[in-house]
DNA sequence: ACGACTTTGTGCACGGCTTCACAATCACAA
DNA sequence: TTGTGATTGTGAAGCCGTGCACAAAGTCGT
């Protein structure tokens, strides 16, 4: 069964996670792995991962495990990531410079080609080897660098700005760290990082499990 | 129904958002909103609006909607946003300076209260006011500011130490961007926010949609 | 050649989350 | 007081993801 059909958006999420984990494997040269000991290294259950696995029609050999060499490689592949994704960050403040400086994107395929920003100051020098473009010139910049993925790292209160605008550009793919709700068209990909709520979310918890002992 | 009893985990995750809806409603002097209006600003559907509020046991008018203010409460009040949780940054380098420095925590009620380091350069110093340490004192650092959050902002290779050294001195709730696995007690939360998985996941859809259209 | 052992691939049941649809309920005007 | 219009609260159905459990299928030693 599976094959190349649909990929559950679960098991997406836990691809990047397998080949992290095969990489660490690699190096002891071991040949095989076997589901438990690739789910032990990724933190998930055996049977999600062998399930996972027949999505991307990988068969493993039956009492031996999974070939670590054609693992990766079908794993890669089916993350498109024979290709590399050119990325721009828009807004170079705190944490886009922290981004802009990251090697570890580079390196995972989604080197960050170019930045924008509105401050006069920064724009036509470069940071951290990243050139930086004034926000009117996000549409050369896309055509240019070929960029795929948008990083959003402005204010909240110019992000859906800076979405349209990456939108009208035509990159589909937007990544946002503003802690605010961004509208974009249906064919375009978004993903919302929102630290200030992951913290409220560990706040919850931290404030229920005290309350509970109270009880 | 509902009352105070157990609140889905999918819920908590959308109270935050709910809250910073309310917040921008707010200036307009409105007294009440409706869970279509609600959901139009915090990006959900409004069936789920309803729900999710109904576990909280907050009541609104039918006819009318909620009323703002006390909804605002009500929320905060589950998500035990009286209380401030002080934060420890574990890890001084891009990323972590840009949390020390970002001001949107704070204002959450989640204040960088120090930061552990082992930059020898770095120990003993202040960086955007906040107090770098030793990781031999983070026992002390723990107790001295009453830390209820960790972030892990090390490299990878140190994340599993740094995790371990945190759930020693106590600390219940931990935020990682260390892209690796992590093992931690089952009483402690951990959340874990990999930045390259993200861009992986953005990576395989943009990589899908390039095979069909070719198809 | 064969049996013992190992590990995969997957059918199935279960639980949680989402969404629809609508009766119940309230405000308010006449 | 009664009718009208609006909006909530929730039962029920459907979907997706998880994890168990086990037959199928391979390896390896003898
Ligand atoms: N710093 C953090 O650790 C952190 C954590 C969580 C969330 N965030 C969010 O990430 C975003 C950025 O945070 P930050 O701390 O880097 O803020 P910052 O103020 O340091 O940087 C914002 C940058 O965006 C630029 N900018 C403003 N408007 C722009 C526009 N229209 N187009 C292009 N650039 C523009 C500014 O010139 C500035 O350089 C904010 O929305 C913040 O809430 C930051
Ligand atoms: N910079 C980014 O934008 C970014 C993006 C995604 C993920 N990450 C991840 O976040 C982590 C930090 O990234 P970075 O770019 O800030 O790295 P960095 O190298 O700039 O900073 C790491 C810091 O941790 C300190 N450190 C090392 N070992 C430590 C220990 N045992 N205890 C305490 N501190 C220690 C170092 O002295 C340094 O200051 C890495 O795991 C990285 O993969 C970073």
């Amino acid at each position: 069964m599976a094959g190349s059909g649909h990929i559950p958006e679960a098991t997406v999420a836990r691809l990047p996670l397998y080949l992290r984990a095969l990489d660490e494997v690699a190096p002891s040269g071991q040949v095989t792995v076997s589901s438990e000991e690739l789910a032990d290294l990724s933190g998930v259950n055996a049977a999600k991962v062998r399930k996972d696995l027949s999505y991307l029609g990988t068969y493993g050999t039956r009492g031996v495990g999974y070939e670590l060499d054609y693992l990766k490689f079908e794993i890669g592949r089916a993350l498109g990531l024979a290709h590399t994704w050119p990325v721009v960050v828009c807004g170079l403040g705190n944490l886009g410079r922290a981004l802009a400086n990251h090697t570890g994107f580079t390196d995972a395929g989604f080197p960050v080609a170019a930045a924008v920003d509105t401050d006069l100051d920064k724009i036509g020098t470069t940071i951290d080897g990243v050139p930086v473009f004034a926000p009117a010139e996000l549409g050369a910049v896309v055509s240019e660098f070929e960029i795929a993925i948008g990083v959003i790292a402005t204010p909240a209160s110019a992000a859906q700005a800076v979405a349209d605008a990456l939108v009208g550009a035509g990159v589909k793919s937007i990544m946002s760290f503003a802690p605010t709700v961004l509208v974009v068209p249906d064919d375009v990909e978004l993903r919302a990082v929102d630290l200030a709520t992951e913290l409220q979310i560990l706040g919850f918890h931290l404030h229920r499990s005290i309350e509970n002992a109270e009880t």
